[in-house]
DNA sequence: AGGCTCGATTAAACCGATTTACCTGGCGCT
DNA sequence: AGCGCCAGGTAAATCGGTTTAATCGAGCCT
């Protein structure tokens, strides 16, 4: 019986080379099936590697081969069900072409997501696939380029020749206002983000430009800011109901808020798809679930994460490729939390 | 202006003692705070390392320090959001310590598992946290642990001398079954999960212990295997609800299946907590936002997360430390989905 | 002046692989 | 016999750090 933990130290390729009786070099040439190795040394070089135990190491081939073989993913949180779907996109495509995921954090804060730059450019990346806090500047990322290819998601920065992948904010944001604007809302307010956040800018543009195609004004005082938390919601309902002249309907900045808000219109004695609307962002698995279920614009998380990690690889593969920005078409889905408004039935 | 991309290849420590005028020997100690340097030359040496934009290399040291920093951790799938929360855990501990998380998910599959494991031992990953797909034996368990130190997860195996980090689930299914026990029920279900899983064997016998102790036979025909996907819950409830003898309540074997079991129930035009009672376990953070909100046990997942990561930077700094298992403590949450059996209040 | 200590620095070995350039023995050909 | 060529293999350099043992000069003592 071949006992592997007998021996102290690891075991390394020149053992392997020594029980095969071959040099260090042939050893490799022949795990790594190089043709001028004959079938037969390469044979004795795998029965060493069995009879020993040999585990190959990656880090030290790395050195020499300037390949890790791994990606750093930074995210802001992974426990949010929309990040997770990313997450898992992004590692199964990355282990089906033999690259791993090292997942950090920077819950939101820029300070923790330079340290966070730092680690992964120390450990020595491949590459990294990067959901910017709000506050990273333009110049920051273009530096962090000339140390590894980098992926940007989500907030996509038009002014910087990076490789991203984004939703397509505006579009969805059309289609969910006007569904509501068929439905008969004319109040409709534009819930949650703050106004630092890039991607609410241009949802929230795209509201504002819907509006006026159907001639309606824009009203500030209908779009209340937020964090982005289902409390958040909560509270942003809960002020929207206390309005003179509220709402009828909310087109939330995502399904967090808009689980929030629905809550929230609970808490209130109201019932969304019933005497309010309500629309979120994001599609996440459990809009269907909710009583009642969430109309929402689809935003496939899963499949930004599976393209950011191809991007990745592209870039990899490529270096010279052009720059690649990829949209993910987004499409409203209905469900139950929006109907006609109530004074609409009135009549 | 210094112009760090005008470099071809990486600056290394050499070109950092070169331009400090020192050799490569003092840069390294230099920067690691060693005494043995005087103040003056670390002060040149951290000016060369700024002026030329130097960035470690951890991958080449950890040849030599045989320590990567790098912790692997293994799972079925990130999306759900158990695990999600279990992975935001664990990733935020590590890197507390300067360690960084490596992510692979074996989708419940042995063959990936064993890929898995293999290229994170490649990878020389300094520890390896490990969620064990079903059918894992104890002996490849314990043959993966002489080549790293190991943590294990969840299902935790009582014959294998490693630390790991499970739950309560004895207590924790005795408090579910009592509870619908004190509120009237007497035919219980138990949904969910398969014969297989160890943790799922563990809460079955608890089950039926409880029952037992209250003077109530096992029927096994209220016990449902099932995948544990929402899926698997609706056709289990559904499969209940048609037995001559329905049950009036389920324990079930998580949220996921609960929620399962609950949107089964509307569908057969009954409403949990109203003419059924259903209680879950896990406690994920939607269980509060379900109408009604689901009675579960809390389990915790990102407590799982953090204890596993510490169990781990335990061992790695005391590697003769004795063999901890931490057993999570867990509680029953009461929520709306549950209530007195329809029977009960008829009286 | 010679011997000693001590603090600061460095040369060189090392970690575990890859890869290049070189070596060697046998074969075919003239 | 002499030559070139080729298949198969290897020595040694390399990747970018760490670490140990040696060096070196200055200061102190007698």
């Amino acid at each position: 019986m071949t006992d592997v933990k007998s021996r102290k130290g690891k075991v390394t390729l020149q053992d392997v080379a020594d029980a095969a009786g071959v040099s260090k070099a042939t050893a490799s040439l022949a795990l790594r099936e190089n043709p001028r190795i004959s079938e037969p040394t390469r044979m004795r070089v795998l029965e060493a590697v069995e009879a020993l135990g040999y585990v190959y190491n990656q880090r030290a081939a790395s050195l020499r081969t300037r390949r890790s073989y791994t990606i750093g993913l930074i995210i802001k949180d992974v426990s949010n069900p929309f990040n997770a779907e990313l997450t898992s996109g992004a590692e199964s495509q990355l282990a089906d072409h033999d690259y791993s995921l090292v997942l950090v954090t920077t819950d939101d804060d820029l300070d923790k997501q330079s340290r966070m730059v730092k680690t992964m450019l120390e450990r020595d990346v491949d590459g990294l696939i990067l959901s910017p806090v709000a506050q990273t500047t333009t110049a920051s990322m273009r530096a962090l380029m000339q140390f590894c290819p980098l992926v940007l998601l989500i907030p996509y920065y038009p002014e910087l020749a990076a490789d991203c992948v984004g939703m397509d904010d505006e579009n969805g944001t059309a289609r969910a206002v006007e569904h509501l604007l068929q439905l008969g809302h004319r109040r409709i307010a534009f819930v949650g983000g703050f106004a630092a956040q890039a991607t609410r800018q241009r949802r929230l543009e795209s509201y504002r430009d819907t509006l006026r195609q159907h001639g309606i004004a824009f009203d500030p005082a209908l779009c209340i800011a937020s964090p982005v938390t289902r409390r958040g919601g909560y509270d942003a309902i809960h002020q929207l109901l206390s309005m003179p002249q509220p709402p009828s309907g909310a087109y939330c900045y995502s399904d967090v808020i808009a689980f929030g808000v629905m809550l929230g219109l609970r808490a209130a004695g109201m019932e969304a798809g019933k005497d309010f609307s309500v629309i979120g962002f994001d599609d996440v698995p459990e809009a269907t679930l909710w009583h009642p279920s969430l109309t929402t614009v689809s935003a496939d998380p899963r499949g930004l994460g599976e393209n950011a990690a191809q991007l990745m690889l592209r870039r990899i593969s490529t270096p010279d490729a052009p720059i690649r920005r990829v949209i993910m078409p987004s499409h409203l889905v209905l469900r139950d939390s929006t109907a006609a408004p109530v004074s609409e039935r009135l009549n």
